[in-house]
DNA sequence: CTTGTGCTTTACGTTAACGTCAATGCTAGA
DNA sequence: TCTAGCATTGACGTTAACGTAAAGCACAAG
């Protein structure tokens, strides 16, 4: 159980970015008896996913989307199956941005080539 | 040349979109005896690479840097190597998004497999 | 010629994702 | 017991990335 301090440090962020995130109903922290957030390893688990998601530029409001896998209540069937039709969504949408991603990784390596050969030219004309 | 609706819809965002890219010096496209603007070959790249870019959560500060590659002055040598030095950086981000998104997708994909046992389960206890 | 349509700049409005400040409360240590 | 250092909940401020509205220019159709 760590306190909203020390979760913050873990992630680079401030405590009020966390009290935020529990305002948006993505973090469910217990309290002390006085009334103190603890994070325990499932909260601390959300904050991971939160934090890889903000890098890759999803909205919080994607983020809690995804966040609510872990937390929803997978007893019934039904339920069951809609999460993971909801995760298989998430994974597709992942693999679309991977591949763009990658589309633009080749386009720049392409163009760095092109001024690579420019300065190669540049180098032999002076000497 | 494209004027600058069919630069937007091409991208599908508004022209307030394109013309608020100008103003961040992102876009300089050329103007018609009447002042309206015209989009060249060259532009619409980097207006694509902008749309790429926003879509996997850089910010348009970040984006900037990148296309301006594309408009460097790269007559000097000096400057052709800083551009490709700089260039290299963004790969390497761009590399390192990439890890993290696959990352995260392993972790869904294992989240779902989980569920997909427990539904098994669910589906044999019923008949 | 004027009416409509689309472009221009200028300027103020909006939303997400926090930052910052104020007022208050617990609690460990001098 | 008092105070220093954390936590708490409001509440208002800020910035990026546009949206929206106003006022005017250009030009093709009727």
């Amino acid at each position: 159980m760590k306190s909203i301090r020390e979760a913050a440090e873990e992630f680079g962020v401030t405590t009020r970015t966390i009290r935020y995130y529990e305002e948006l109903g993505m973090l469910k922290p217990e309290r002390t008896g006085s009334n103190k957030r603890l994070f325990s390893n499932a909260e601390i688990a959300k904050l991971k996913l939160i934090d890889r998601g903000k890098k890759y530029g999803f909205t919080l409001e994607e983020i809690k989307e995804m966040v609510l896998l872990f937390d929803a209540d997978r007893s019934g069937r039904k339920q069951l199956e809609r999460t993971i039709e909801y995760g298989q969504k998430q994974i597709q949408e992942m693999e679309r941005r991977i591949e763009e991603l990658e589309k633009t990784k080749q386009e720049m390596e392409s163009l760095l080539g092109e001024f690579n050969e420019k300065l190669s030219k540049l180098k032999g004309m002076e000497k």
